[in-house]
DNA sequence: CCCATCGTGCAATAAAGTTGCATAGACCAA
DNA sequence: TTGGTCTATGCAACTTTATTGCACGATGGG
């Protein structure tokens, strides 16, 4: 959940038309806790309003090439989507539970890791680093 | 690659018996420098000697099941497989080009973190730690 | 008004992986 | 040897997740 964003000035500081699609499919990524599968996204989505599922899917893809969210992947087939690192979230791990699928985000500084220092060694381009734990959690765990 | 690992004791080690097509699926992941995709497996193994697609994915997922190889997710949408880490093999983190989809193995100590100290606080069970790295690599990047 | 562009919906398709069922060989007991 | 059971494999069908092609309506500038 981000209090401090504003999800249409997100959108027009990336110079994207605000649509209420476009605007929905943010507010439902922003106001969650944890990051959500497109199915997660879509269903959320149809409670308040129609939406067809290939848009959201295209929102999707348009706001992860603009950078506004992350996409997540987990060990299993899906893909999950959170709000991408920006001035009110530094980039942190995630958990993700093979048993009930839900994720969660960890503190930033739960697990550091210095991937600037590598990035001057790489001979190639870095354009994000992931690190995501896999398990059981609490409430799968009794 | 691993020179120092005996697939069929692998396999006889993890009470699995020794069929022909187990051995073949390990040997390509164990004699790969790098994470091949369930379909460049297949492949490779087509090119010796017929065997079925299903056949592949079931092995895989056996392999995976007693740990013997470890299944490794990208940024897109097909699953990777390496040898698990064990004795000769420490746990490391990867990097996937997602232009030629490569995915190369990164030295253990080129980034590290302390995933123990954490697991200690963590409310949960933590089976795996998986790093990745996203971008494009040093052959695509020109 | 005309045209271009854009956002969306709907149907079809694709990619990756899984399931159901049949069969052939291995193994064992009688 | 025979009969029974189990396992590994193959093949077809299916599922899940995501993408593509095409149509259409809204919008906005000349
Ligand atoms: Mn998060
Ligand atoms: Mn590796
Ligand atoms: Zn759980
Ligand atoms: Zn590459």
């Amino acid at each position: 959940m981000c209090l401090q964003c504003d999800y249409e000035s997100l959108l027009r500081a990336s110079r994207l038309d605000v649509t209420d699609n476009r605007r929905r499919v943010l507010e439902v990524i922003g106001n969650n806790s944890y990051p959500l599968s497109a199915a997660d996204i879509f269903q959320t989505l149809q409670r308040s309003a129609a939406i067809n599922r290939v848009t959201v899917y295209r929102i999707l893809d348009l706001l992860v090439a603009h950078g506004l969210v992350e996409r997540i992947s987990t060990g299993g087939r899906a893909a999950y989507f959170g709000l991408a690192p920006n001035e009110h979230h530094r980039p942190h791990p995630h958990f993700y539970c093979k048993r009930c699928g839900q994720m969660e985000c960890l503190n930033p500084e739960s697990l550091t890791l210095d991937s600037d220092a590598f990035g001057k060694t790489f001979p190639g381009r870095i354009d994000k680093v992931e690190v995501r734990l896999d398990g059981i959690c609490k409430n799968c765990m009794r």
